[in-house]
DNA sequence: GCAAATTTAATGTACCTACATCAAATACCT
DNA sequence: AGGTATTTGATGTAGGTACATTAAATTTGC
């Protein structure tokens, strides 16, 4: 739908700011949608994405600065998240024996099997989560339209 | 800068992939940094958003309902919003006479004075946002992309 | 070697999101 | 009219975000 439909609003004061509305309200879709499949695993979007960082660093463990240094939300508390996937024993915590300061992170045989079984499912391909619908010349130039908002 | 270096994520599963992730990264960039600017003026962007939808309908009064209409992210508690509104004294809320279910909320003096600020000051601009590094037609295209991913 | 500075994570607080439930007012239906 | 359904908003709860503060371990500088 177009965003003037979603949000009633008829004009915007420029095409910046519908652009920067877009883009909000198009996150807000996206993550909403993402999370609606994760609800029935009992895992919030954070959490599954600091899973799958730990996935990634599997064997090795990881620490909270390396979590944050790769999470898309580097101010989110990702010592909580981590408190609620520890509780559903989906990673543990150990004090890490080279500096007793830095806590080792690491993903469960409970927590690889969920990532196993989400990607079985092909929960989270984005092929089924709107992007089918751009051609790959055009997904590239919103990859660099949106770099370039930041640069 | 681009995604890659922002998350420290080399390769990406595909190109969609790859736009789902900088759409809720760059989400994330310019939602911060206007929360920032809001910050010292004691409001919240959901805060100011809410506000904004008023001075919209001023002098007529806004419900519950016709906020969440227009605002950005539907499942937010409008009531809620508007009970710190009302604690700082920037709107009022009264009983609407001809349907005593619903509720009048209305910006008062004191809101419509803090907007006029916010606007004297172009804290709201998007050509300071990092929209100024994109054309108009650049942005025309980047919401005809987005507006194609919701489709 | 020891005091000061820095690093690393946890915690406190205020606010927001997401969703379920509740209560009151109104509309509907026979 | 009277009982049921719907609408409208408030509230409860779990979890997340943003930022400041704290506590412990380590590093640095003299």
């Amino acid at each position: 739908m177009r965003l003037e439909d979603e949000i009633k609003q008829a004009t915007f004061q420029s095409e910046g700011q519908k652009a920067h509305l877009n883009i909000v309200f198009t996150a807000g879709w996206l993550q909403q949608r993402q999370a609606a499949v994760f609800r029935p695993l009992g895992l919030t979007l954070p959490q599954f994405n600091v899973l799958r960082i730990l996935r990634g660093q599997h064997p090795k463990p990881a620490t909270v600065a390396l979590l944050i240094d790769r999470m898309l939300d580097k101010t989110s508390n990702a010592s909580r998240i981590v408190d609620k996937l520890e509780e559903k024993r989906l990673v543990t915590r150990t004090v890490c024996p080279a500096n007793r300061r830095a806590v080792d992170i690491r993903i469960t045989e409970a927590g690889l099997r969920l990532l196993q079984q989400i990607d079985a499912e092909g929960l989270v391909d984005p092929l089924r989560n709107g992007f089918e619908a751009l051609t790959d010349a055009e997904l590239k130039t919103l990859n660099t339209l949106l770099d370039k908002i930041r640069a």
